[in-house]
RNA sequence: GCGAGAGUGGCGGAAUAGGCAGACGCGCAAGAUUUAGGAUCUUGUGGGGAACCGUGAGGGUUCGAGUCCCUCCUCUCGCACCA
């Protein structure tokens, strides 16, 4: 072994030696309990980044640790490799899709295998290959027999100039981002999944995902967003025939007695039929047009104000029989509920703001039981859920809850509506207007209209020749061959449906992929995902808390309803690691400048000014505070820049970026490998005697060396399994290496010249690495090597501590005075009673002072901790 | 506005179940080694002269509170007229 530790030379051996031996690859082993862990693939951009390795590390921790603990371990990556950013690069460089993602996927699989992550290659899929897109066809198939993928008209981002579609990242102001000409809403024909059919168990789910953090779930439930409540049916008095009631929808029945108007959305085709042929008719589409024009975020943004205007007609209030106007307003929205709603100003903030505005009567209807409410002299709407119904006619005196029950029943025996559920979730649009990602497998036919592809001729193939402008929509509407086919019906000239697959429908099942990637005749292998799934831990950013998580948990229930898993939530555990930040320098002048380009005064180097070190933010190329893993990984190595990424802070917390703390890191690998260089030699020559059988037979000071190390092998194990805490996990180690030194470095000849303290220090040795090695594998190999023992750390088992050894550690007694601490006693053996530590503690010394002339009226012991005089 | 989370040394962060606040690391200081620097090793490092005081502020429960309860402040994230 060397006595200089360098990274460089060490850890392209092993990762060689890995990748030669198959180090990773995973075969089923059923004597084995499974560990699937996963992290979320990433899209091929080219480059790996921080985020990316502090990610994989987490992952590759557990991975490794688990698979010491003797789990039989599913550890894949793969690409999310179909999306807009190959497109672009195709439209203004000349580049093919394909070629470059294969490109950047080459480059990042690369710099993966630097990091030392333990995938097992051999299951890597890429999403645009034919033998996984295929796979979307067929689910997308199946899903169309069964009435869960369907074909609406529904707006989409649309570019006049560019003329094509643009996801709602690209629009930026309204305007498109490439062309910065203004987008509109137009009207197309879309594909659906029908997510909304599984609404309910996706929200019911939720509380079975226990391994979930609080915040994505309670994000998950927000977005699903069930409401319970009524839909009731208002006479239009004098309706035009084709408008015989409005229809509401509402979570309060019990305040309908309070409605005094009702609103109605600009969009809804009600307000024509309302308006028409009366002297409001002209106003009331000057509001609506102008409404329209407004682009959605201003027009949502609760903060700006709220607008109407009069119809002109009345409706009857089906619990009061009184006429009530029937206005316009800009804050209902067209596409929840019934798109129109009863006002209740007493009880509803928006109605009551919107009420004042216009001199609308306010009825009260339900009353404070604390402190009484006067309907003419309220200053805000009462929506507290506490109260009884007033004013509700027979229903008055009814405590809210009662009130609603019993006026909703009212409503459905009298036939003016029904209870009803609503849902915020909306069936998710999948219809993508471009070309690199998964043809739509249908066909459109003159006679037949839309015809499913027959399963046996998928795949559809992208055509690899196709001319990218950016221009003309859909670039597979323009290539002949494809466009161009024959229906598999009648055999007639047909169209080929031009649109791709949103590439959130890739990510939704690529974790079952894994479990069969190979598979040629079904997506899924039903016993490999038997095997394997759920997913034990699953690993990624907050930013997919809703959206991936969603589709994936969607996918995964009707997967299994198509009988290809088993399992109805794919994740059992999911982590949301924090983001990686770094500080900022900011120059007046030249905005986000480079740490390299400011002075140790802090001007900038361009032009003299004074710079403001920023907010920590997270590193992104436009604030200037990237670190280039690569660059960190030539400088320091792979196992370095693991551990700091793992030590600066609790995973699921964002990690302050920092160049001393780099440093650190890699002073403590030079640590430790001094300390095992220091020790192999002698340990080869010497054969030390094995530590097991001469536990009694040590010396004292290697006995409590001995209990020093299994009190941070407990403690390590701990940190792992418990709550991910690495950072302490590590800190442990560190703790470990110190009482190693303070011990015996450098090694004298006492220790050398005693083969029991030898032995004592190769248990130690052996276990430093052992728990070190997920954390820092290469170093980890090289020094289990080093120490002579056979095959790789990975393949160890996982260090036990031994219960009998730390019950024998000596205790540390606080002493306290009526709770404040004043002194400790120390080396108090673990089976003294009571009676003994509180007379040791009594006769302590610095304790008289405190004690001397005063009655002790109490005594607290707590066991192994603490005695408190109260006095 | 609503929802979630967080406020601890010069800094990143520790503190099972209410029981030594500040583990570990960074930074800083001193010493050793060295021709010197770097590297390394050792020691010290919350504040205060001290008794003592210290976990965003104030109150409470308790023998004892960073931890539990109430009120408030600040910050971060998510949602934002969802009837």
């Amino acid at each position: 072994m060397k006595t200089k530790y360098d990274p460089q030379t060490i850890e392209a051996r092993w990762q060689t030696h890995w990748a030669e031996q198959g180090t990773f690859n995973v075969e089923d082993d059923p004597s084995q309990p499974k560990y699937y862990c996963l992290e979320m693939f990433p899209y091929p951009s080219g480059r790996i980044h921080m985020g990316h390795v502090r990610n994989y590390t987490i992952g590759d921790v557990l991975a490794r640790f688990h698979r010491m603990r003797g789990f039989n371990v599913l550890h894949p990556m793969g690409w999310d490799a179909f999306g807009l950013p190959a497109e672009n690069t195709a439209i203004e460089k000349g580049i093919h899709p394909a070629e470059w993602t294969q490109a950047n996927i080459a480059s990042m699989r690369d710099q993966l295998k630097r990091i030392g992550l333990s995938y097992d290659w051999t299951r890597e899929i890429a999403t645009c290959n034919p033998s996984y897109y295929r796979w979307n066809q067929w689910i997308f198939l199946k899903m169309y027999q069964r009435g869960l993928a369907y074909k609406k008209r529904s707006p989409v981002n649309w570019c006049e100039s560019c003329e094509t579609v643009l996801a709602n990242e690209q629009v930026i102001d309204n305007r498109c981002w490439r062309c910065d000409s203004e987008v509109f809403p137009k009207e197309m024909d879309q594909w659906f999944f029908k997510i909304t059919a599984y609404a309910e168990e996706l929200l019911a789910s939720c509380d079975t995902l226990t391994g979930w953090p609080q915040r994505v779930l309670s994000m998950q439930r927000h977005w699903i967003g069930k409401s319970d409540g009524v839909e009731v049916d208002f006479q239009v008095i004098d309706s035009p025939p084709e408008l015989p009631s409005i229809r509401i929808f509402t979570t309060r029945p019990d305040t309908i007695f309070g409605a005094t108007f009702m609103s109605v959305a600009p969009e809804s085709p009600a307000v024509d039929l309302l308006v028409k042929g009366r002297k409001e008719e002209q106003a009331v589409h000057e509001f609506v047009t102008r409404i329209s024009r407004q682009d959605r975020n201003t027009r949502t943004d609760a903060s700006s104000a709220k607008e109407g205007l009069f119809t002109g007609c009345y409706a009857r209030n089906p619990l009061t029989g009184d006429a009530i106007p029937i206005w316009v307003a800009n804050f209902v929205l067209y596409e929840y509920g019934t798109g129109a709603i009863m006002a209740v100003p007493a009880h509803d903030q928006r109605d009551f703001e919107f009420a004042q505005q216009y001199g609308l009567p306010i009825r009260l209807v339900i009353q404070n039981p604390t402190c009484t409410l006067d309907q003419n002299n309220l200053n805000e709407a009462y929506t507290q859920e506490d109260g009884y119904l007033v004013n509700s006619d027979n229903f008055s005196t009814l405590p809210i809850k009662d009130g609603r029950t019993q006026i909703a029943r009212w409503i459905e025996e009298k036939q003016h509506g029904t209870r009803t559920v609503h849902y915020r979730l909306r069936d998710w649009g999948v219809s993508r207007q471009r070309y690199w990602g998964t043809p739509i497998p249908m066909i459109i036919c003159p006679t037949c209209g839309l015809v499913p592809v027959p399963e046996q001729d998928l795949p559809i193939i992208l055509p690899p020749d196709v001319p990218f402008t950016g221009k003309r929509g859909s670039p597979l509407k323009n290539v002949a061959e494809f466009a161009h086919t024959t229906c598999p019906d009648c055999g007639n000239q047909a169209t080929r449906e031009s649109d791709t697959m949103d590439t959130f429908v890739d990510s939704s099942w690529y974790f079952l992929r894994y479990t069969s990637p190979h598979q040629t005749d079904l997506p899924i292998e039903p016993d490999a995902s038997q095997r394997w799934m759920a997913v034990d831990q699953y690993i990624g950013g907050i930013e997919h808390a809703v959206l991936h998580l969603l589709y994936a948990r969607f996918f995964t229930k009707v997967l299994r309803d198509l009988g290809l898993t088993t399992v109805s939530e794919p994740f059992t555990n999911l982590l949301t690691q924090g983001m990686v930040c770094k500080e900022t320098y900011h120059c007046p002048k030249h905005g986000f400048i480079l740490p390299s380009d400011a002075t140790d005064t802090h001007h900038c180097t361009h032009c003299g000014n004074t710079i403001s070190i920023g907010r920590i933010e997270k590193m992104s190329k436009s604030k200037n505070n990237v670190v280039d893993p690569e660059e960190l990984i030539k400088r320091y190595g792979a196992d370095t820049a693991r551990l700091f990424s793992l030590f600066a802070a609790p995973p699921e917390k964002d990690l302050e970026w920092s160049d001393d703390g780099v440093e650190g890191a890699a002073r403590f690998l030079n640590r430790v490998w001094r300390l095992v260089a220091e020790y192999v030699e002698i340990l080869k020559t010497l054969d030390p005697s094995p530590v097991q059988n001469t536990v009694t037979e040590i010396p004292q000071t290697s006995r409590d060396l001995r209990r020093q190390v299994h009190h941070r092998i407990r403690k390590v194990t701990q940190d792992i399994k418990r709550e991910f805490q690495f950072n302490t996990a590590i800190s442990a180690i560190m703790e470990l290496v110190n009482v190693l030194y303070a011990f015996g470095f450098p090694i004298t000849d006492a220790i050398k010249n005693d083969s029991k303290t030898l032995g004592v220090m190769k248990e130690a040795l052996d276990a430093l690495v052992m728990l070190l090695s997920p954390f820092a594998p290469h170093i980890a190999e090289e020094m289990w090597d080093a120490l002579g023992n056979d095959s790789h750390v990975l393949h160890s088992s996982w260090p036990q501590h031994d219960p009998a050894l730390l019950q024998e550690e000596p205790l540390t007694i606080i002493i306290q005075i009526n709770g404040k601490t004043r002194g400790k006693v120390e080396g108090i053996p673990p089976d003294w009673t009571e009676e003994q530590v509180v007379e040791k503690a009594r006769k302590e010394p610095k304790m008289s002072s405190w004690l001397q002339g005063k009655t002790t009226r109490k005594v607290i012991y707590v066991e192994q901790r603490l005695v408190n005089f109260v006095v």
